[in-house]
DNA sequence: CTGAAAGCGCTAACAA
DNA sequence: TTGTTAGCGCTTTCAG
């Protein structure tokens, strides 16, 4: 039964102007401390809340971010989709805004969906993530002058408003922990699905190898489909000079080094040391369970969230980008 | 550099009045098809769309829905959240409407988080899941008379907009499959944290084990924390008199089954058949393949929105929930 | 079939 | 400090 309330009846039922009531709301200050009182008790006890369309066809904001999902394989949709998520409704939540999600339709780019959006003027900005190193959505953006901000690095030309991981740090870490256990022949495991994450992470891969004086090889899957993973690995397994410690490039690589070691009668945390990255929830079911590292997924929204809202509140573009730590947990796989 | 297009724009470069565009997008029916042609020509070409916020005033539809985001255990989030919200998001956008996501805030309940979103009027409604039966949100929704859809079945006294998979048909003929395959000895493995699709799969099991005259067993871990998934599991594998064939209330911990049996040398396919629901991505990394029921989200979340929109579009509110089979799939776990 | 006028609910500028 | 006036961009009457 919403009786669709007003700014009108609100001021009647308090017995003041409709301005009184739009300024008890946006500019408190102006209202006698006495009246304020009165007139804030009326708005709580009738439930008034400003219609959210009347108030932007005004002041021109609408107090909605976009976020343009990533393209989910569903055969492996991304199982962190869900936590991150929570963290940005909550982070954007906390300062009064909302998050609307956004899809192409079939046949519709992402730019185009961008586009449609800007156009309707239905938010203030947008969130992107899975950013590439050239990407098209943060280029189409850019160009249009549309607040964005990025979870991923963009390109030195475009607002630097994204927040990362350092994958490299962590990886390199990760690296002097199996150096600090004394291995000496290392390799990484990573899939060749072009994702600048998984760069990021062979890179620091690579410097924790040299930095250390380790022998590290490099190996690729071509996918990232369980069956693919579990040959490719196994095939490095039992390759001769096999590695004593593997740095996985992600959780779900590790989950096939798991079922690879099982299948050649390997013990992980024995004889062969495993680290890996992510934190999937589901790798608590490994036995035994996985040294990784966890994304800060609170803190990324946080970042994100604030960074967009410095450019469509006050128009202030961070002029860099901002790179928090992955957070090491150190478990039994590391040996 | 959004110019700010208006409608008063385009009518000036088309050369019409700014009625006339407005007929062209709400009302082509009305305009010489020559006129419109050219109309829709510069409508085109300028990008224009109407401003969502006064279109909204104006008609007093968002074209926006709502989705109360269940809370997500960041240690145990929803893998298929992911799948899901682009499931709804897909069907939502093919019919023009937008998904909002929603929580409370901290402090705040999430009947009074609807209320916010009712009162401003950002949406038009709401979409549920992970219904309980005595369900507050449900009830509340129905006492406003607000718009709703819920994945999971409303108590019969509530507008019955529901969709929901036929979990109990579906673990019937999980349990005919053992059955047919000779075992007598059956077990379901739940969690007793109250959900009532868990209660649905265990009533299934129930029905398939009388129908077939099968001794059944339940066996019922406390959370949802692997280790406790795992311990569990494993006492039930050492008591004298396991069971032969096994029914997991979801992959989750199906997922706990196979460390379980691992831990006991049981081998899952042959000296344990096993069965489950859900099929989760990463169950394919298990060894022997997991036998398990897919839920049909596509499916399911087309079927919401279109309900949810019958009675925001129409006023028709459904009579009847709708009940969606899974769909199984059969794999070596089965034995 | 197209043009003029009114108003959705709100806020910001001004007047009292 | 409060009340009055105008107008955000659009759609929907109603005349032409």
């Amino acid at each position: 039964m919403s009786t669709r309330l007003t700014i009108e009846d609100v001021a009647r039922a308090a017995g003041v102007s409709r301005q009184t009531i739009s300024n008890a709301l946006n500019a408190p200050h102006r209202l006698k401390a006495e009246t304020l009182e009165r007139v804030s008790a009326v708005i709580e006890e009738l439930g008034y809340r400003p219609d959210q369309s009347a108030r932007s066809l005004k002041s021109g904001t609408r107090r909605i971010i976009a976020y343009l999902t990533p393209e989910d394989d569903p055969a492996n949709p991304n199982p962190l989709m869900g936590g991150f998520l929570e963290a940005v409704v909550a982070a954007a939540g906390e300062v009064g805004y909302r998050i609307l999600l956004l899809r192409p339709r079939p046949g519709q780019s992402q730019e185009q969906a961008i586009d449609e959006l800007v156009a309707a003027r239905t938010v203030d900005g947008f969130l992107l993530s899975d950013i590439l190193r050239d990407d098209a959505r943060v280029a189409h953006l850019a160009a249009q002058g549309v607040p964005f901000a990025a979870f991923g690095r963009t390109a030195p030309g475009h607002p630097q408003t994204w927040v990362d991981v350092d994958s490299v740090q962590a990886v390199i870490d990760l690296v002097g922990l199996l150096a600090a256990r004394g291995h000496r022949r290392v390799a990484f495991l990573g899939s060749s699905t072009g994702q600048p994450w998984m760069d990021d992470r062979r890179e620091g891969f690579l410097a924790g190898v040299r930095r250390h004086g380790m022998s590290g090889q490099e190996f690729s899957v071509p996918g990232d489909d369980p069956a693919g993973i579990v040959t490719a690995t196994r095939a490095m397994l039992t390759a001769r000079n096999r590695p004593t410690g593997l740095v996985a490039g992600g959780d779900w690589l590790a989950l096939g080094v798991y079922a690879a070691a099982r299948a050649e009668g390997l013990e992980i945390g024995r004889d062969l040391a495993l680290v890996s990255f992510d934190d999937l929830p589901v790798t608590a079911f490994l036995q035994p369970a996985l040294t990784t590292v966890r994304l800060p997924l609170r803190r990324i929204a946080e970042a994100l969230v604030s960074r967009l809202l410095q450019i469509v509140e006050e128009g202030v573009t961070p002029q860099a980008g901002l790179l928090l730590p992955g957070e090491p947990v150190i478990r039994e796989s590391l040996g």
